[in-house]
DNA sequence: AATAAGCATATCGTATACAATTTACGCGTC
DNA sequence: GACGCGTAAATTGTATACGATATGCTTATT
């Protein structure tokens, strides 16, 4: 496996940047739920002792991006299906009071910068490949994030962070198509309605679309069973 | 100062269970917002070392209960009137939601259980001394925090822990009458409304009662030239 | 050959050590 | 007496050390 993972070599780095390291790395999955996050290889990728890093993995635990088992070490997140219908439900609860607020916030630029983002988005849903997927994957993210950004509410920007990033991780373990294609219009819908300062709008079309993303989602329980059977075929 | 922190002597404490006891020393005021948390000290008090003393405050930090400067230590968190006006928004916006679904999920048994909570915070409202006081905070937030258990979403749960202790910082720094008393009636009309399954009911008398526990704050920016005035008046 | 036991290894949990930074105090100057 | 400066003490930031727990492999036994 290549250590894909510090970026920019030869720099020094706190347990800040540690966490958001793993977290982007995480949240466009070159982790993959389940990953033993061993707090001695992660030091030495990043060159820093293991309090460091111990560090970062309490902070992402808060998050709910990583789970530590006493004695036993931390592991990426993999979200049962309950969790992940708690996942998309707070969305729904929360969202469509942030896209709200947006509306009555948002500033002409603003909406310029969010088209930007509908393009570039837009644009990666053309490409092929893995990174591409990745930014697509990144860029979706950054979209409600941004608009959490405008609602101005630091507290709900951080609740909306942990909540996307959990929702990648939802989306890793129980998606069926790789990306929802159809999320891309839905965004573009959302725009138009900030700009026509439509509130209702706005939070419907929030609603529907945070639906479509968990529609997407296969969050049947797993029989441990079934794994004999999943693993049959192959052995 | 007593050393009232650690209530049960010649423990071993954990990380959490030190997290725990700061907690419920912030959330019923026994400490003060600003006050200096040295790591050393804590250790100290606790006996253990710094190790699990900053795991502890780090955690805190995350929830918004503490703030670390870096090189410079933990402090009690001592919210701005703007920082405080998002926590009332958000739970303004969380709580209709929340109780809304208790509606939906209630059993007769949590019913039960929040009049119990009720007479409970009835009795301390009689009471006199600090300690009562402190009873009843606690209680008060208990209560939203039960419904929130009874609405069933873990995430959610979560997130109002960390609002109501948050809440509880914001008016120890900006509540004028010790405690708004016309809360337990509210409190009540709320159990009322969740009896009779009432949803609507029960989520606009959610955001009204909220409105009033903010009303009860004075969150004016206050210059920092009338600190001197406030200081004058003793010296 | 399968299983169990025991030892070696890896990893975690916590305490301690030491460097870096901030804070407090004493002293001289104005 | 107020202010600036320099040194000492206190505190934080990070690394390391060491005991405890878990994991995996070897070997003995059936």
């Amino acid at each position: 496996m290549p250590s894909t993972l510090p970026q920019t070599p030869d720099q020094d780095f706190d347990a800040q940047s540690i966490r958001d390291a793993l977290r982007d790395a995480i949240v466009d999955r070159r982790l993959a739920p389940g990953t033993k996050l061993t707090e001695g290889d992660v030091g030495t990728l990043f060159k820093v002792s293991r309090t460091l890093v111990r560090a970062a993995l309490q902070a992402l635990s808060y998050e709910g991006l990583v789970t530590v088992e006493k004695n036993r070490g931390a592991f990426v997140a993999s979200p049962s299906p309950e969790e992940s219908r708690q996942i998309f439900a707070t969305r729904k609860l929360i969202e469509p009071g942030i896209v709200m607020e947006a509306c009555r916030l948002i500033a002409p630029s603003q909406i310029q910068l969010l088209r930007q983002l509908l393009l570039e988005e837009g644009r990666l849903t053309g490409e092929r490949g893995p990174t591409a997927r990745r930014a697509e994957i990144k860029a979706s993210g950054d979209f409600h994030l941004t608009i959490a950004q405008i609602a101005g509410n630091a507290i709900l920007l951080r609740f909306m962070e942990e909540l996307v990033a959990r929702s990648s991780l939802a989306i890793a373990v129980y998606g069926q198509s790789v990306v929802s294609s159809c999320g891309h219009s839905e965004h573009q819908a959302i725009v138009d309605a900030l700009e026509r300062r439509d509130a209702g709008a706005a939070a419907a079309l929030m609603v529907h679309h945070i639906d479509h993303i968990e529609a997407d989602l296969d969050l049947r329980e797993r029989d441990p069973t079934d794994l004999k059977n999943a693993l049959g075929a192959l052995v």
